[in-house]
DNA sequence: CTTTTCGAAACTTTCGAAAAAATGTTTACA
DNA sequence: TGTAAACATTTTTTCGAAAGTTTCGAAAAG
């Protein structure tokens, strides 16, 4: 039947040959497009840790009402990206060396976990995908401190993507939250170590595929555990300013 | 200085002499307050797993506008203790055994992580809370199913107590934020056993007590692992409807 | 008798204004 | 000159109503 093709008599101007209201799956409320683009102004330093959130500011800067940036703020603070002290408003969660230090130890224990997981339950749709995502990573090389900001967030999503990909066959629902909860704060230091780095890695990314892609779990958590050391090691060293004390002596106003 | 007695004189009748805005430490927001209550409600099965949440019920029940509503509700979402499908308004978090040992799993890990390095950093202090906090719970022996729901209630706030004091001084931010959620989640199973086990454990609190008193990180550890896992497993065998499928059965829509 | 279409009712989402609270500044007084 | 209260301003919190979706049920078409 030509059903598809019938289009509703009163349809006029107004709304552009939609389809039918059940075939549209909403994942586009206003809400989740706040919440999204302010969880990656934080996790890209566009708000600055320890930045005080004022809402006069945020309406103006997200266009929306201040119940749908509460609702938002809400959210970020449980994902611990974002403080609020009741009757004071909210922050921009600080950061610090003792903090990433902390998140990291957590992170080899869930990326180990959850990688070798989904190795052994992987499919070939999940090593279909883990080429492709790898192989949309490579074609950008890692971003070097001078490169648009356009390319770093690129960066970033391509490389999110690819460790997505790597443990998406993962059984364990609470383990993939937890770890995708934590690589986005990682996230955060990982944009302020592509700003200031000086030194190269070489291409840990491909050495991580190949050994997911031949279901070497002891190699492959092996290579996942050194990478996020190293990303450590390196932010610590290369970042200036990231100390083990909080960022909260910042925290004073203007004067 | 009796600065705290000090009234305002221009007080008239709108604001029942409050103190000054300084001295005032605002724990109580009303958010706060509704968040507190809805997550207990939840976790109490008050508001049963799958329960459709409609803000014109809630309205009613916590006595507060929809925005606020919202904002509690998106939290909660973010805990996992709730769901939300844009335009479909709210639901409580479904709950199955596949869950239940999930989670399980994780929370063995993040509580002996957890219990071994508070151990290592014990203070004075922190011995002191376990025994006062020990003391409590054994006031009140393991309810039965036909114990009044407030004893219940009460029993599982002791417990918590307990078992985050044995936590206490773990140097792990983040550790500790992800265990707590998981204990919460536990909870919801934990209420359910209550209401419905014939079985009787012996008291693992005190061996668990004594073992991380006496600075025992092995058996300590070893204690809890199995506290959980019997948990667990008394849950399996005793809760009736608690199955490894998921409950969304009822979701189809209409024919 | 089944399927589709339409419209009303119920519910969710979004918004901005009013109330409450905190911060900053000035003024009064010792 | 220092202290603290009173005032003014900014910011946060709370609320209820308007706008927009979905759901449900009845009527019409196949």
């Amino acid at each position: 039947m030509a059903k598809i093709l019938k289009m509703r008599p009163g349809d006029n101007d107004r709304s552009a040959a939609t389809t039918a209201p059940q075939d549209v799956l909403r994942e586009d409320a206003v809400t989740f497009d706040v919440l999204r683009r302010m969880r990656e102004d934080i996790l890209c330093c566009v708000l600055k840790p320890d930045q005080r959130l004022r809402f006069g500011e945020l309406r103006q800067r997200y266009d929306t009402s201040v119940g749908t940036l509460r609702e938002a703020l809400s959210h970020l603070v449980s994902e611990g990206l974002a403080r609020t002290e009741a009757g004071r408003g909210f922050t921009v969660a600080p950061i610090s060396l003792a903090d990433f230090l902390d998140l990291s130890e957590l992170r080899v224990y869930l990326e180990t976990r959850t990688l070798a997981d989904a190795i052994r339950h992987g499919t070939d749709a999940w090593e279909a995908e883990i080429v492709s995502s790898y192989f949309l990573l490579s074609k950008l090389s890692a971003p070097r401190p001078d490169d648009p900001v356009g390319v770093k967030r690129e960066w970033g999503k391509r490389h999110k993507r690819f460790h997505d990909s790597l443990v998406a066959t993962c059984t364990s629902p609470w383990s993939l939250h937890f770890r995708s909860e934590l690589f986005d704060q990682a996230r955060r230091y990982h944009w302020l170590t592509m700003i200031h780095a000086r030194s190269r890695r070489r291409n840990e990314h491909l050495d991580l595929r190949d050994a997911v892609l031949a279901r070497d779990v002891d190699l492959a958590c092996g290579l996942i555990e050194k990478h996020i050391r190293t990303t450590v090691e390196q932010a610590a060293s290369e970042v200036p300013g990231l100390t083990m004390e909080t960022a909260r002596g910042a925290r004073r106003r203007k004067g």
